[in-house]
DNA sequence: TTCGAGTTGAATGT
DNA sequence: ACATTCAACTCGAA
């Protein structure tokens, strides 16, 4: 008996995943002497170095049993082995007869590490590897290749040579197999029939109490019902603006569908169709501010990140401007858990560690506040506590948006500061959102609850909750912090420019230099527009 | 080399 | 609800 396997990473389902159908047409092409294995690996020596929280193990775990059920479906079901990925697919090789292995492409660099290992090893012992396209809606590679090798750095531009591209359409899920076809067991099967079973919470060192609540179920199934309903709302994916919706509601204003892109529960390229199917013939909201459009900026980070290196990192990443952050145990500490004596960042960091999600200009104001617009912390510490406490945290975007909003790289409008006190109110005057996850607070009115230190203390002591006491002082004044840390964003940009200038042109030119530094330190309220050129 | 555009700023006007 | 001002960034098209 000969085994083709199909090995699941991301794209955790079996709808337009042509890696898996790939190899379940082998098998059909073969039935009586070929079986398929489709396979997950959990590496129990990862566990520990990774960076997940207990409401992400669990969104993986319920979508790996969702994909063991879809898998029964076809007749098949889901192989989970215990072990190094390296080491389990060599053992494998030989144990199940393997001829084929198919796996859909990822660009992490861990990822691309380890498959590379991987087609070493399948090389070696014979074994076909058949790898297939389809995290994202565009390939990346050819859009690389139409911007004469380098990633795209706007969005437009991106927009541009995307539209260039054909789009392959989504793959319905692979035929059934036979039913009741002869398979095999192995030594460990034989031994323990449960050993590939779907891992329970607690083996994933997860105990139910420490999940938040559970607002985002995992799995294909979820994802797909998801989709479907907010697509029946024709007037809301019409309309849908992303920067019109509130960040602060206290029902999500967006379709929280992300957890379920990240894992790969949902198509990308279905989701887009299917956008496009509903808009099509009617007047419609358009990119970047679209929900297709939303779709397209998830494409644009993973182009950049799959050919940038260093893309997770500051120092050695050609992307990133390289600003002199500060360290602040203390502070950084305070933001992680909801402490910093602002109300609207301490609702919404708390909002993240308990359900795992917040809306994305929550993610705006807390990360501007952690780096460029109050702590003047590097954006890699706020990247790092995304990655643990988001159900959607996903390598490429996760760094694509820390450096976009700390004005590190995508995005260069330092001086638009978001304030931790006015933002929120735009679209929750009453704090109600405050109220819900800063209880301390909630019997604050309207008028004070987004700044609560402006109470007296005897207003203070009338709410219940003492400044300071109940709920701690500001970390740092806003006012004062912004101002400071623009100017060392000037700073950072204008040596960023040296910089830039001395790899580019090795001659240096000290007059003008000395113009740039009087020009930046002094106010000159209308600089002459003509500027006499010094050859 | 110049210049317009850039998903999502805040404060202060009308 | 929309316009203006604030002070001023980089990328990429022209």
């Amino acid at each position: 008996m000969k085994t083709v396997v199909h090995w699941f990473r991301k794209g955790l389902r079996i709808h337009d995943n042509p890696a898996l159908r790939h190899a379940v047409d082998l098998v059909l092409e073969n039935p009586n002497e070929t079986v398929l294995r489709p396979i997950f690996i959990l590496d129990p020596g990862i566990r520990e170095t990774l960076l997940v929280g207990p409401n992400r193990w669990r969104f993986l775990q319920e979508s790996l049993a969702e994909l063991d059920e879809n898998l029964k479906i076809i007749n098949s079901r889901l192989y989970v082995v215990r072990g190094n990925a390296v080491d389990v697919l060599a053992r494998l090789f030989k144990e199940w007869n393997v001829t084929t292995i198919t796996w859909e492409y990822d660009i992490e660099p861990f990822s691309v590490k380890r498959d590379g290992h991987v087609e070493k090893i399948a090389h070696d012992f014979g074994v076909n590897v058949v790898i297939e396209k389809s995290h994202t809606i565009y390939d990346h590679e050819e859009i690389i290749k139409k911007n004469r090798g380098k990633p795209t750095l706007t969005y437009n531009s991106f927009l541009s040579i995307a539209a260039t591209c054909e789009i392959s359409p989504p793959l319905d899920p692979p035929n059934k197999l036979p039913k009741g076809i002869s398979t095999f067991m192995d030594k460990d099967e034989k031994r323990d029939s449960h050993c590939y079973d779907v891992p329970s919470l607690s083996e994933l060192g997860v105990s139910p109490t420490d999940c938040g609540p559970h607002k985002f179920p995992g799995g294909e199934t979820e994802a797909l019902l998801r989709m479907e309903a907010h697509l029946e709302r024709t007037n809301y994916i019409c309309t849908f603006e992303k920067p019109n919706t509130s960040p602060n509601s206290l029902e999500p204003s967006t379709t929280v569908l992300s957890p379920y892109l990240k894992f790969g529960c949902l198509s990308s390229r279905l989701f887009f169709k299917r956008l496009n199917e509903v808009t099509a013939g009617k007047k419609h909201s358009q990119p970047p501010v679209s929900l297709a459009g939303q779709l397209i900026w998830r494409d644009f980070y993973y182009c950049v990140a799959s050919c940038t290196p260093n893309f997770d990192k500051m120092k050695g990443n050609p992307v990133c401007i390289q600003i002199p952050w500060g360290t602040n145990e203390q502070h950084l500490e305070a933001w992680r858990n909801g402490q910093t004596g602002y109300p609207f960042i301490d609702a919404i960091m708390r909002q993240l560690k308990q359900e795992g999600w917040i809306h994305h200009l929550a993610r705006h104001a807390v990360a501007c506040f952690l780096t460029r617009g109050d702590l003047w912390i590097s954006w890699e510490e706020g990247k790092k506590v995304f990655e643990e406490y988001l159900l959607d945290a996903d390598w490429a975007l996760n760094a694509g948006n820390w450096m976009w909003l700390s004005a590190s790289a995508f995005y260069y409008q330092y001086y638009r500061v978001y304030s931790p006190i006015s933002f929120g109110k735009k679209t929750d005057k009453e704090g109600k959102y405050i109220k819900k996850y800063v209880p301390e607070l909630k019997n604050y009115p309207a008028g004070i609850i987004f700044e609560p230190w402006k109470a007296s203390k005897a207003e203070q002591k009338k709410y219940g909750c003492v400044i300071g006491e109940d709920y701690p002082e500001r970390l740092v004044i806003h006012d004062d912090a912004k101002d400071i840390n623009m100017e060392k964003m000037k700073k950072a940009y204008a040596k960023n420019r040296e910089t830039k200038a001395g790899t580019s042109k090795p001659v240096k030119e000290e007059n003008d230099d000395e113009d740039t530094k009087r020009k930046s330190t002094t106010k000159i309220k209308s600089p002459p527009k003509k500027v006499v050129k010094k050859k």
